[in-house]
RNA sequence: GGCCCGGUGGUCAAGAGGUUAAGACACCGCCCUUUCACGGCGGUAACACGGGUUCGAUUCCCGUCCGGGUCACCA
């Protein structure tokens, strides 16, 4: 028998907001299908009518181009297992329900949210479950609610003994209970399925020969293997994945959540991270590759991949080193290209003020790690800020109160008879200037640099601030220096 | 609480029955340097604990502890 081909599914809720752990599901399945030579499906799972959020499917479309994850089957692609939305397949899992009602493995169940409730609050024990009331009601029973309309659910029916076995190509052999095991729902009383029925119907109708999800879903998964069997399926390779941990304000850690931050993809994007950072860095989150490698691109990380370097152990969300890898995407990138991606955060911090824009891409590439930081670590081109005279005295350039006078007047000079104002001039200038005092170029630079700034901490020294400040305004902050210091 | 999973430096992690227990981030120091960075060099820091098995366990087994997950008409 030929091998089937490979085929996973990234199946996430339009929630409007795309978790870094739902994107790294998703960029496993894809590295799983496509390290195989297989194919990556996109399922939207939208049967909770009541938590439907507008554009949010556009949110997962955005993501998934951004990140590059493309997928080759799915809502807004097409494919020969659609529809790819489950709202749109409701009238498929009816029928299955009712061959589990038919062959004794699910039951309409009558009983009312409020007796739920009410169940679970006469008890004491967090883990007391549905009393499967409606388990075994009569067929004459059953009848009488049907003919009433007595609105209903359809459960599962569990063996109420012996044990369910699975295996996980992570984590291994799994034994459960089944006496643990709850009937749970199939069908709600809305006719939609839950996600637990309607996700083992559509990987089984879609073909999906690996089922890639979070470790959340590890202690629900003999439920879904019963249901397999009770089909007579074939089970899904099953690989759960190491749960992403945040780190709260007591020290403690639990999953990543809303409370820990920026944990979606676009509030990532929002604070200055470049796409392929995140993937890079949710990528070895629960993964590593044979050798040492840390930077790969998507193309690396597909002929790299393998299933059996996922990690069990949930792993906690590092923003230094996310923020680490950003850095070296951007250092990695053309001027050009680090230009065009600061762009906005340029006319952020300088509104309509021209300057180059190249030149400011050059002396902040090396320096910046988050795009986010560039307004204001130039802001002060666009406006001289107010400083205190203070600045001027450096230990470690040896300027003083009183040598900087005399210093950053001979840098005026020198400066004010400079035929051409470039970088290369600047320069050569201000270097043998420091010559002719007999000074370092230290102690020449630092008081034209502060002068010129009026920060202690700039992006490029001296030298690259004045060519970008161009000569008048140059001259005209060193002028308002000195007049500072007189 | 029941059940399930996990436990190598602060974090991500490699590793293997015998190793000086990798590497990266972060941190510290030095060098480079017109500031800060970048870069280079070096450093601090780990096998949760207790029993076994074994000539030898951090590695295999059991227990304890700790951490996490899960027990919805949410996914």
């Amino acid at each position: 028998m030929a091998e089937k081909k490979v085929r996973t599914r990234f199946a996430p809720s339009p929630t409007g907001f795309m978790h870094v752990g739902n994107l790294r599901t998703a960029l496993y399945e894809y590295l799983i299908a496509k390290s195989l030579g297989g194919d990556f499906v996109l399922r939207i799972e939208d049967t909770d009518q009541d938590r439907k959020v507008e554009g949010a499917v556009d949110i997962i479309y955005n993501t998934l181009r951004s990140a590059g994850l493309a997928h080759d089957e799915g809502p807004d692609v097409g494919g020969e297992y659609g529809p790819y939305v489950q709202s749109e397949r409701k009238s498929i899992y009816m029928p299955y329900a009712q061959r589990l009602i038919d062959e004794g493995h699910a039951y309409r169940c009558f009983c009312t949210k409020e007796r739920l409730d009410q169940l679970r609050a006469d008890s004491d024990d967090p883990g007391a479950g549905y009393d499967r009331h409606c388990r075994d009601l009569s067929e004459v029973e059953i009848q009488e609610l049907l003919d009433k309309g007595t609105p209903f659910v359809i459960r599962q029916k569990m063996p109420l003994e012996g044990t369910t076995t699975f295996e996980d190509a992570v984590y291994g052999t799994i034994s459960v209970e089944n006496s643990e095991l709850q009937d749970q729902i199939l069908i709600k009383a809305d006719g939609y399925p839950t996600y637990n029925f309607a996700n083992v119907i559509d990987d089984h109708t879609m073909n999906i020969t690996h089922v890639v999800r979070g470790s959340e879903y590890l202690s629900s998964t003999p439920k879904y293997n019963l249901l397999y069997e009770a089909f007579g399926w074939e089970i899904p390779t099953y690989i759960h994945l190491p749960l992403i941990m945040g780190k709260n304000d007591d020290g403690s850690i639990s999953k990543l959540s809303k409370r820990h931050g920026a944990t979606s993809f676009e509030d990532l994007v929002e604070q200055g991270f470049l796409p392929e950072a995140i993937i890079n860095y949710i990528a070895l989150l629960g993964w590593a590759p044979k050798d040492n490698q840390e930077m790969f691109t998507l193309k690396e990380l597909v002929e790299n991949f393998s299933i059996d370097g996922i990690s069990k152990s949930p792993a906690v969300f590092d923003y230094d080193k996310l923020e680490w890898f950003n850095g070296e995407y951007i250092k990695k990138m053309t001027v050009e290209e680090f230009a065009a991606v600061s762009d906005p955060y340029f006319t952020q911090a300088l509104g309509d003020k021209e300057l180059d824009r190249l030149k400011l891409a050059a002396i902040l590439q090396q320096r910046t790690t988050r795009l986010t930081q560039i307004p204001e670590k130039i802001a002060f081109f666009a406006e001289l800020p107010d400083y205190d005279k203070e600045l001027f005295v450096n230990k470690k350039s040896k300027t003083t109160l009183e040598n900087v006078p005399g210093l950053l007047s001979a840098g005026i000079k020198a400066l004010e008879e400079l035929p051409s104002w470039d970088h290369d001039s600047l320069h050569d200038r201000l270097i043998s200037l420091a010559q002719e005092l007999g000074v370092k170029n230290g102690t020449a630079m630092w008081p034209v640099r502060i002068a010129a700034s009026g920060m202690t901490v700039t992006p490029g020294g001296a030298i690259e601030i004045l060519d970008i400040l161009g000569r008048e305004e140059s001259l005209k902050r060193l002028h308002t220096g000195l007049e500072k210091l007189g």
